[in-house]
This record gives structure tokens, C-alpha cells and sequence, in this order.
DNA sequence: ATAATATAGTGTAGTTTCTACACACTATAT
DNA sequence: ATATAGTGTGTAGAAACTACACTATATTAT
């Protein structure tokens, strides 16, 4: 840091919320702490900032760490930065949400000693978190179901293939309310970038469903207009 | 700061959008900074967050500092933290937007030594501006496009009374296209918050307008649901 | 083979909202 | 009285939204 610059004692941090769906429910990732402040609570994956790195290298670094989970398109949604709400010090945190396929398959390893473990938690009957970090889901929740009306992001928390059902059983989860199946077909088909495949569902004991395939490229040539607001 | 958290030698600083509406013209609040960096440049007021101040205290106070405007009800957009935004060592910033009614009343005046002068722009044509302030801007402006879809910002900009034509005249300088007169205010009146006032124009020389105030009780009435997205 | 079960997949009519579009009205200035 | 400049209004066709119920098909059990 040079001259001009006057000091300041703060803290930087990244807190993560992240989303995933499985068994058609919406879950969350959270930590259970292993250090103070907040020990043995659980709390959002969430840490220290590096002095040399932005903030979206932090947060993938964080999330890393935290739970062994990489790779993910994190953008942040809020920053919070009141006085007292670390008890330590002055801590401020930008806030990142996530949206993940979960197929069971994706272990969850904390290799930082901060973390204990590292798990996949029910969006409904959360526990108590630490810090404010049940403000932090709240509006990290908020913001998804606003952006899941004009961004294509319900496709990144479902397998490459998925069917019509589940896409839908995707909606209802993050909206909280239930939907007409013949309507909320005809609208996602009437948009015109879900590719049909010549495959069916495998493995259920009733008639199989056809998969379906998100189609970006398509969906980019659609919303191109609507997406380029920059003048 | 106590002592188990890392020391970060970093600065925390608010940036500030402002936008103001005047003539049928949108603009932007802008100061000419009289210190280094950027010395004799055009940017956005902000300025560097105190150890014991809440982001959004800190706002209030900066742009106060620098432009001697405050009161306005400001939010953040977004966080910029770039390692080399800034050329003087690690800052974060916090950008905040606002909006506000000009009426050529209020003055500018800063006074703060870091501003030589405050003023405002035209939102096309912008100058190149210090730091990353232009791309700033840019997100601000864009956050504001979307915003005004979902939630009643318009009527932040233009005095209490005003007419359908100016409102249209807003609505269109923000999405930067032209918008049909007649099916504008079918929709408009059709919400309900707008009041018709037994009023008219006045110092025009031709026919006078009806004045419209908004209500903002029914507004929240009319959209509680809609807003209440917290489950 | 047959039946039971569990989900997939489909169409229509009524309603609401959106879009495109042109002219008469009124206050002021000359 | 007339020119000017912006105000204020309606309608028809298209598109999108809503509510609603039955048949089709794969699997499993008998």
C-alpha cells in the first residue's frame, strides 16, 4: 500500500451461497465451523480475502477450501459491511451465489481446518447459521428467484438431460408455489432453445420421459436483443 | 481489530451514481477531482469508507463531502474489486445508485478539497472518466434499466406533481427508446398509484397538462405480494 | 397374459394483455 | 382569427395467459 492512501484495519471476505438440486429439492451448502468465533455452528463456506487476489479468484479459492467444490460460475449479489457484524473486527463480506448439478457423485472434503465438514442442507427448515449469514441466504434466495424469471439458470442446477418434469418440479422448488404442467410445457417449449432428444429416461418403473437438452447457443440468438442493454 | 483475524492491508470505498432528470434529459452527477490519482479528472464522487462507518452510512457522508447533496435513499449495485483498479494499492469498492428530483433548485457545492467541482452530465456523451468509473457507470445504468421494470424508481426523479409526458419522457430516456404515447398511459393509469390531481401545468404556452402525484400506499398495496418474495 | 400403478403427454376456450395506429381538443401567442 | 404546439382519447387484431381432465405407456405384481 502506498502513501496517499490512509489505513484501514478491515477484513475482506466471501461469503458463498450455493445452490443445489436433488430428488426434486432445492438444497443448500453449508459448513459446520471448526474455529472461533461461531465454532461448531454451522454457517455459510465464507473466509478471509487474500490481499492479492480478486475478489472472484477469492471466492473460488474459498469455496475450494471450504468444501473441495471447484470450478462453479459464482457471481456475487450483495455485499454486507455493517460495523458489528463480526464480532472480531470489521469484516466485510461480498456475498457469491452458485448454482450446481448435484448427482451424488460430487464429494464434499473440507481441506481447510476451518470447516469441519461440508454439507448439502434443505432450503426449507434451515438451522440457525452463524454470524448474519441467515440474512445472507435470504436475500442471496431472493435474488435467484428474481434472476430465474429473465436468466437461464435453472439449466445449471440439472443434469445435461433432463425431462420436462423435473425442470419444472425446479421451478417449483425455487418459487415456492406449484405450477400448471400443460402451461409451464407450452411456455418452455414455445421459447425454442430446449433441444428434444431421441432418448427416454432410464431406469423408472412407469413410462419413461423424453429427455431434454438445454441449448445455449440458441437461447443466446433468441435473447441477444433483450440481454444487450449496454448502449 | 482483535487478534485472530489476518491483517489486510486494504481500503474500503464508496462510489456513488446518482442520476437526475431535468428537461427531458438524464443525467449523471459527476465531480473533478483535485488530488491525485486522476487529478483534474472526471469521476464519480466517492471516496474512502471510515473504520466505524456502515457502507450505507458511509454513502451518505461521501457524497455529501463531495457534493453537498444528501438525504437521497441510495443502494448498492454492485462490488469492484479488482487487485489493480486502483493504481494506488488494494481498493474495494462499493457502488451505490440513487436517484433524484432536479428542480435546479438544489446546489452543488464541495466540501470536501478531494472535489474541485461537482456537476451534472448528460448520461450520452459521457467524458471518460478516472478509475474504472466508466464501466461503473455502465453497470449502474444497466441495474437501473432492469430495476425500473419491477419497481416504481421513475417517479424518484421527477418532482412530486408531474405529468403523463414527462413520466413517458423519463421512461424513455432510461430505456433509450421511444414508447408509444397512447398504450403508455393505458398502462400507467391502469396500475392504480398514480393520483389525477385537480391541477394543471403551468407557464406553458399551450394546453395545460393534468398534474399526477404518485401513492406510494397504494403502490405497496397493490404489489405486497409480489415484492414479499421472503418465504 | 392380465391387471394395477405411476407418471408422461396432450388441446381448447375464455380472458387478459399487448400492439399499432390518427385525429380532435385546448391554451397561448401573434 | 388564426397558427402553433402539445394534450388526450378508442379500437381492432394478435399474442400470451389461465384453468382444466383424460388417454398413453412403461413397469411391476399376480
Amino acid at each position: 500500500m502506498e502513501q496517499n492512501l490512509p489505513k484501514f484495519e478491515s477484513v475482506f471476505s466471501i461469503d458463498c451461497v450455493i445452490f443445489g438440486f436433488e430428488n426434486g429439492e432445492l438444497k443448500i451448502l453449508l459448513i459446520e465451523r471448526n474455529e472461533e468465533p461461531f465454532k461448531d455452528w454451522k454457517a455459510l463456506p465464507g473466509y478471509i480475502v487474500k490481499q492479492d487476489e480478486s475478489l472472484d479468484d477469492a471466492a473460488e479459492r474459498i469455496l475450494y477450501e471450504l468444501t473441495g467444490l471447484r470450478g462453479l460460475h459464482m457471481e456475487q449479489f450483495h455485499t454486507f459491511g455493517d460495523v458489528d457484524r463480526h464480532p472480531q473486527g470489521r469484516v466485510i463480506t461480498v456475498a457469491y451465489y452458485a448454482l450446481l448439478r448435484l448427482n451424488g457423485q460430487k464429494e464434499l472434503k473440507p481441506l481447510s481446518a476451518i470447516a469441519k465438514t461440508a454439507f448439502w442442507h434443505p432450503v426449507n427448515e434451515l438451522p440457525k447459521l452463524g454470524f448474519d449469514h441467515s440474512e445472507i441466504f435470504k436475500t442471496g434466495f431472493n435474488k435467484i428467484r428474481r434472476r430465474l424469471g429473465y436468466q437461464p439458470i435453472a439449466f445449471e442446477l440439472l443434469p445435461e438431460k433432463f425431462t420436462l418434469t423435473q425442470l419444472q418440479s425446479l421451478y417449483e422448488a425455487i418459487l415456492n408455489k406449484k405450477l400448471d404442467k400443460r402451461n409451464f410445457r407450452k411456455k418452455m417449449l414455445s421459447y425454442g432453445f430446449l433441444k428434444e432428444l431421441d432418448e427416454k429416461q432410464k431406469g423408472v418403473s412407469y413410462r419413461a420421459a423424453k429427455l431434454y437438452k438445454f441449448d445455449r447457443r440458441k437461447y443466446s440468438k433468441i435473447f441477444q436483443n433483450e440481454l444487450n442493454l449496454d448502449s
